[in-house]
DNA sequence: GTGAAAGCGCTAACAC
DNA sequence: GTGTTAGCGCTTTCAC
């Protein structure tokens, strides 16, 4: 109770070996005459010696602790590829610090000082901004980063994204090919590679139908529920709204079909609905969402294990895993064919 | 490009001052001539120097640095309240080390070794085990514990959970007032002190309302989707199933949702629902889903407060908040009077 | 107000 | 194989 931490000294004392012994007893680096040893681990057991992490840290100018800075920690999305990093992470010896930058490049900074401080042995980003956010100093620190969900523009890093620009198209084409005309598209925000592509691959759907571009059915929003809530009711007060949405991310999905449900309309006989990020609650909701599913596991596994193979001499890998349309209800008016 | 990281010594040859000096203009512990003070600030801006953090927590023998370890990151409950913890604690310039735990009690303890060996300056646990967690080890070593959501069984310390007894009684005789009369209950593991405390609610209000207690009624799962959705299919194949379902937690509610459809069973009208744990898509569910909620980002700011409290010599605190009946469709059977 | 010096706990080079 | 030694970067007495 309250008792002072022993040290590596207390061990050696103990166990009548010299520090240096008791360390590689430890570390396993040479071998040590079997007898010490033993000395060694019974000393430790009875002090219930545990090494001091900063001391070891200070001597080797490494922590083995990865950063993994991510925009939204209430975003499941997140969470799940944090459960896939967290499973390579553990079986090799490395522990996670979880930050959550909120979508602010400022306090994203925050956490990169703290990454190069503290001297980490890596960090995943899902980064707030594709210009904005301050990757290269952690590059010339010689920490290995690997981004997910989101590129940057300059950084010569290893990323992992699924191909967005295909998903949302193919989610447009699907609402197209359903009877659906109008179609609306609900944005996140500029700063984000992902809002820019999944963007282009709706825009791509329409051209590719024979569709005009038309600036008044897309709303930018914030990937929030509140945010998508207000852009879909400013589009469907338009004075001729669309008659289906591709929302680009799973909590915006649930603001729109909120805002949509509060005006009383149905889903999907008034208005087609696909959106992106999978769930399990996809298929509870009013009705069953369609969606563009991403492997998010596996993109935190890969992101993971890049970081593992990390070295600055070998060329940025960029790895662009296929998202998945899964059809359900949202998407399918009554009356017309399923395009499944 | 791949540059050395300055010292303190780099720094103090550049400002012309001592490493003290460096260090004091850093911390602002006692005044420094305003020349120096700003000659110091020059060369930190000029080298981009960062303080090394293991070299300081070596120093100090205390690491600014609280770990939060919950039994499950995949659910939003958790993260929620994590959301709510990382405001006061980067208020107060602690970071967070998040761990999860995955519900069990052997990665539980080595993340608490880590708390341990790194000499972090406090620890949000919620526990895997009421009986079977190590928090003692914390205790001894002076590093504050604060227990949420779930209860210890021995350990003395501060804890914030709500009422989950008055929470799930709620539910149930709400349930009972809604015209259900057997009621099943599917409930968590008995490791953890919110089953047995939910469960117990559910006891109570089927004594307070005259019925027996029937423990066919009752299943145990894992707090996640699966367990429970197995859990309601063996309720539902029973001889004498259950008219309304009282389910412990947010993602076995998902479960039990999902077994009920796919038997073609309708909520409300076939079956009532109470689910624990509100969320934002429980109102986009089909039916809507009447929910015992908890001020999740409030119990988050509470126990960080308590951290930055803590005192060993003041006894420990329990703070217990207050759950809120959310009532949805899911509890409604047509033309049952509401309880609302 | 400021510098010199000691030392936090650990590991890696170097002797033996 | 094993002990001795030096030193990682920083803060904190202790003199001045």
């Amino acid at each position: 109770m309250g008792k002072r931490h022993s040290t590596i000294r207390d061990v050696a004392g103990l166990a009548g070996v010299s520090e240096a012994t008791v360390s590689r007893v430890l570390n396993s680096s040479t071998t040590v005459a079997p007898a010490k040893a033993k000395a060694v681990h019974d000393a430790v057991a009875k002090l219930g010696y545990e090494p001091f992490g900063p001391a070891k840290a200070l001597r080797q100018s490494r922590v083995r602790v990865w950063a993994v800075i991510i925009a939204d920690i209430e975003n499941p999305f997140f969470t799940s590829v944090v459960r896939g990093i967290e499973d390579i992470a553990h079986a090799n010896g490395y522990r996670l610090v979880l930050c959550n930058s909120d979508e602010d490049v400022a306090k994203e900074a925050g956490y990169l000082d703290i990454a190069i401080r503290e001297r980490m042995s890596g960090v995943v980003i899902a980064a707030a901004s594709t210009t904005g956010s301050h990757i290269e100093r952690l590059l010339d620190d010689r920490i290995p980063v690997v981004t997910i969900d989101r590129r940057l523009d300059h950084a010569h890093v290893d990323s992992v994204v699924v191909d967005n620009h295909a998903g949302a198209r193919e989610a447009t084409l699907h609402l197209l090919a359903s009877g659906y005309s109008r179609i609306g598209c609900i944005v996140g925000p500029t700063e984000v590679s992902t809002s820019s592509e999944r963007l282009a691959g709706y825009r791509s759907a329409l051209r590719h139908a024979g569709h005009r571009y038309d600036k008044a059915l897309v709303r930018r929003a914030d990937y929030r529920e509140a945010g998508a809530y207000k852009a879909t009711n400013a589009l469907l007060d338009d004075a001729d709204p669309p008659d289906a949405l591709f929302v680009a991310n799973n909590r915006m999905t649930v603001g729109a079909i909120r805002a949509i449900h509060e005006r009383g309309l149905s889903i999907p006989d008034d208005i087609g609905l696909v959106g992106f990020d999978d769930s399990p609650v996809a298929e509870l909701m009013r009705p069953t969402v369609t969606v563009v599913a991403q492997p998010v596991h596996e993109i935190g596994r890969i992101a993971a294990e890049l970081l593992l193979e990390a070295d600055p001499n070998r060329p940025a890998r960029d790895v662009v895993l296929a998202p998945r349309l899964v059809v359900r209800e949202s998407s399918r008016r009554s009356g017309a064919t399923s395009a499944r």
